[in-house]
DNA sequence: TGGTCAGCCGGAACCGGTTCCAGACTCCAC
DNA sequence: GTGGAGTCTGGAACCGGTTCCGGCTGACCA
């Protein structure tokens, strides 16, 4: 393997010449760089990541803390946290992390303890103090995207809002019986994406004035975040013909689909007799005909990268952080799963 | 940020065998060993992977070559390899890139022709000549899985054999119309995933005395390997009521759920009018009842990175490449949506 | 008693870049 | 002519580890 020593052997200049040269960064006067570049291109060297950042302390790689990868929306997110770092010509090395569990601890202490990332970005997690802690003490920058991390600059939709208009909007069908399948989750931690979300949706209903009776559990079913979990949590919920709601708001598109999955099986025509409303803007709602408040993960993922970078001081120093403070960008988008309520 | 000249002066020892003490390298005597490791706890000390690599040519890194995420099967592909990397201690890089395009060029040219990877896994892609020798010039092995890289060892299963064996499994039914959704390009690459699903269907149909009227277009028909790739296939398939089909065969379990859904609205009777088998063993078959020929992506990641370990000398020398040659696991998972041909 | 050798340790070189610093040279202003 | 600023270059130090090599010790054996 060719070493910049080589390469200013050939061009015949020292080897900080060739630094610079190739670098681009202190005074080389033209004709050397055309020298020192032909040289480089013709031995085919390619610089070492790894001594550069050595010296320089920056290693042009952001780790990725994110708990799924196979949910459309982490994975989309991931998509575009790819595109943009790989655009910017960094590297992304992924840390795909069970919410929780002793791969957790051993990840952020020996993996993220180390100098390998100059920057952290955590999806969907909720970070401790004590986690942020660990990246703090290397000075390297966090950026949470839907999850929470104390203290570290944050994007995410607000969920609050995003499930108050879902349920808005089936409110202004006129259904008064609403059913929420929340996220696992959601009740215990208020701060969490599912969290806010059944939030959102009990006060628009309380709002409504219909507070529910016989507690909270009668229209707040927790299912895991997936479809099959949305498919049983609404089984459970349509099971009992009698009191049976007449929408449903899911937490996510996916467990929408396994609601609409749960309703076929049970014969429930809908959506004449049951409207479903999701939230995500999943790539297959369309298809399904599901009425959802889309969010862009996609560009999410974009954001916080130029967000990153930001922190890292690439690109114009003046801008302000991106999207800081200001909630992700959502959409209501109408289709068929809702409908006006029956009589 | 301690360093290891730190803690060997706390110890009261050389950086030599500081270092020796901390990797278990060479010889230390017990009792230094456990001052110079109890003097790196006291100032958390954490070795630095980029000066270590530096000099030892050992990233203890392995980059991940996948043209998706967001598809089911690379997804728990993916997850698959950063588990098992995590495992021995090894991180991931993330190389998300579109079967074909310029940043192909760049991922090659610049990001893993650095020395920044001990080895390559790629998943579901088929690497050129020219790929393949850009990675082995730095003496880095590479695993394909499921894709191809010539030269290299390849996992994955038998696409021949288990488009074969779904093909039976439809013709023991009785059914003797049965179309094929193939993915985009099976007819084109021939040594591809798609191509040896599509010629494992027409080399059963036409021993079972099956050759196509009227040519292979009347019963293939490509489609994005997705979700609704498959949907627009099979209403294109399954539109003209006169010479319909009575089963399907998809090449992977998201387009045969694009293919249900399609008959769905078309309003065809499933299972008695239309059959419809797939290949993935995806999370959702079961809920939706779809038969289908199951593979363990999430094992088959486990097992690259065994391979990937073996190559890269962890682990026992001796033990043979594990899983290599034979295919992978595959079976046919019989549910609702295959039934006996209509009379 | 002397020699061999395993166990243990430290000095120094080294990996492959970047950066500090000093020196040389040019150009221009005074 | 002198001074200073600006441009260009090379030597050497440095980042933070690992490893080579040689020296020392003590046990064991002939």
């Amino acid at each position: 393997m060719p070493a910049i020593a080589d390469v200013a052997r050939l061009a015949g200049v020292s080897k900080a010449t060739a630094s610079r040269a190739l670098s681009g960064r202190g005074y080389v006067a033209a004709e050397t760089r055309r020298r020192v570049q032909a040289a480089a291109a013709q031995i085919g060297f390619i610089a070492s990541p790894d001594a550069a950042s050595l010296v320089t302390g920056r290693t042009k790689n952001v780790g990725v803390v994110i708990p799924f990868v196979n949910r459309w929306f982490f994975g989309e997110v991931l998509e575009g946290i790819e595109r943009a770092l790989l655009a910017a010509g960094y590297d992304l090395t992924l840390y795909n992390l069970a919410p929780v569990g002793p791969e957790r601890d051993r990840v952020f202490d020996f993996f993220l303890a180390r100098k390998r990332v100059d920057a952290v970005v955590a999806v969907g997690v909720d970070l401790t103090d004590r986690e942020v802690a660990v990246i703090a003490r290397r000075e390297k920058p966090i950026i949470a995207l839907g999850g929470t991390a104390p203290g570290a600059p944050r994007l995410a939709i607000d969920d609050h809002a995003a499930a108050a208009l879902a349920t808005e909007h089936l409110l202004r069908l006129g259904h008064t019986r609403i059913a929420h399948l929340a996220g696992a989750g959601a009740g215990a931690a208020a701060r969490s994406v599912q969290g806010q979300r059944r939030a959102g949706f009990l006060q628009t209903m309380s709002e409504a004035g219909l507070a529910p009776r016989g507690g909270v559990e009668s229209v707040v079913v927790e299912s895991e975040m997936s479809l099959p979990g949305g498919y049983s949590a609404a089984l459970q919920l349509l099971g009992h013909p009698g009191d049976r709601p007449t929408a449903l708001f899911a937490a996510s598109d996916e467990v929408a689909f396994g609601a609409m999955r749960a309703a076929e099986r049970l014969g429930i025509p809908m959506p004449s007799d049951l409207s479903i409303i999701g939230i995500d803007g999943h790539e297959y709602a369309e298809l399904f005909g599901l009425t959802t408040i889309e969010q862009y993960p996609g560009e999410q993922g974009r954001l916080a990268v130029e967000a990153v970078l930001h922190l890292l001081g690439e690109g114009d120093e003046a801008d302000p952080l991106p999207a800081s403070g200001a909630p992700l960008a959502t959409r209501l988008v109408v289709r068929s799963s809702t409908t006006a309520a029956p009589r």
